[in-house]
DNA sequence: GAATTTACGTCAGCCTTGTTGACTTTCCAA
DNA sequence: TTGGAAAGTCAACAAGGCTGACGTAAATTC
C-alpha cells in the first residue's frame, strides 16, 4: 500500500490502476452509444446527426460556428450533416436579426420528438447506472470526467446552462 | 431537494443532471483520446490500430476471435489493422501449438515502444485527472463506468488481468 | 474416413464521417 | 468603401466501419 507523507492512498495511481481507467472508458463509452446508435441505425442517421440534434436542442439559436466549436469538426464536415436535417424538417436555420451572416439553429417539433426519442434511451441507461452506482459515485464520476476534459472544452460544459 | 423516503437525494436523478452526465462523457472522450490521436496522427495510424496495440500488449497471446470479442468490430475491419501492424513489424502472429486454426498475437519489441509511447500520453492525461479528483472520486468514477456497459463487455473488462 | 464446423484471411464494394483546399456570397465594421 | 469574418458549397480523398462471398487449414463429429 503506497502512503503519501499525509497518509492518503496512492495505490489508485498505479499503472495498473490507470490501464483499469482507460479501459473503462472504453468499454463504457461504447454502452454509452449503444442504445442511440441503434435507433439511429433504424432512421438514416448516424451519430453525427445526434450530437448536432443534442447540442441544437440545449442552446436553441446557437450558431453554426458556436456548433463547431462544441463538436470540434470542420464546417464542411457540420453541414452536410445540418444539411440533411434541414432537409428533412428537423432543424430550422433562422439568419440572425443582428448579425445576418449568423444562422441561428433550432430544432422543429420533429426534429424535438426525435431528440427526444434518442436522448431518452441514452438518459435511460444513465440513469440505471448512476441508480446502481449512487449519488456518492455519480459525483466522484462528474469530477474525474471534467478533469479529463481539454480546457476549452471544460469551459464550454460548465457554459451549457449552468445546471450542475 | 428530491428525498427518497429513507432520506438520500435523488437530485442526481434529474433528467438535467443526466444531461450533464451524458455532456460530461463526450467531452471527456474527446481529451481521453486527444492525446494518442496526435501522436498516432504523425505515424501512419489511427485509433483503431492503438485499440488493438492495447488490449494485444494487455493480453499477449490472445486470439484473433478473442480480440474480435472486445473490439466489436468485424474480423475484415481488425484484419485491416492488423494487417499493416504485422506488416510493419510491430505485431507477431502465431500459429497455435494446440490449436492450428488460432493464430496468436504478441507485440514485438517495436510494437511494445510504441504502445509505451501511446499508452504514456493517455496515462499522463487519466493520472493527472485522477490526482485533480482525488481517490474517492476515482472509485464513484470507476463505478458509474461499470454499470455503464453492457454485461458481456463488463465480462471482458473483469477479466482483463484480475488488477482492480 | 468422410462430412461438417470453426478460425482465419482476403477480395470487392459500400457508407459515414472525418479531412484539405478553393471559391462565393453576404454582411459588419473600421 | 473596403477588408475581413461567417457561412455555404464543390470536389476529392482517407480512415474505418459494414456486408457478402469465397478459400483454406485444422479440428470435431458422425
Amino acid at each position: 500500500m503506497v502512503q503519501t507523507p499525509g497518509g492518503e492512498s496512492l495505490l489508485f495511481l498505479t499503472d495498473e490502476q490507470l490501464r483499469k481507467g482507460i479501459e473503462a472508458m472504453f468499454f463504457a463509452y461504447r454502452g454509452f452509444t449503444a442504445d442511440p446508435d441503434r435507433i439511429l441505425a433504424t432512421m438514416d442517421y448516424g451519430r453525427a446527426h445526434h450530437r448536432a440534434l443534442h447540442f441544437i436542442h440545449r442552446s436553441p439559436g446557437t450558431t453554426v460556428s458556436n456548433l463547431l466549436g462544441i463538436l470540434g469538426v470542420t464546417k464542411q464536415s457540420l453541414n452536410r450533416v445540418l444539411r440533411t436535417l434541414i432537409d428533412d424538417g428537423h432543424v430550422r436555420s433562422e439568419k440572425g436579426r443582428k448579425d445576418g451572416r449568423e444562422r441561428h439553429l433550432y430544432l422543429t417539433e420533429k426534429g424535438e420528438a426525435m431528440e427526444k426519442q434518442l436522448s431518452d434511451a441514452q438518459r435511460a441507461r444513465m440513469r440505471a447506472a448512476y441508480r446502481a452506482a449512487g449519488p456518492a459515485a455519480v459525483q466522484g464520476f462528474r469530477q474525474v470526467l471534467e478533469a479529463m476534459m481539454d480546457p476549452d472544452l471544460r469551459d464550454y460544459y460548465n457554459r451549457l446552462r449552468e445546471g450542475s
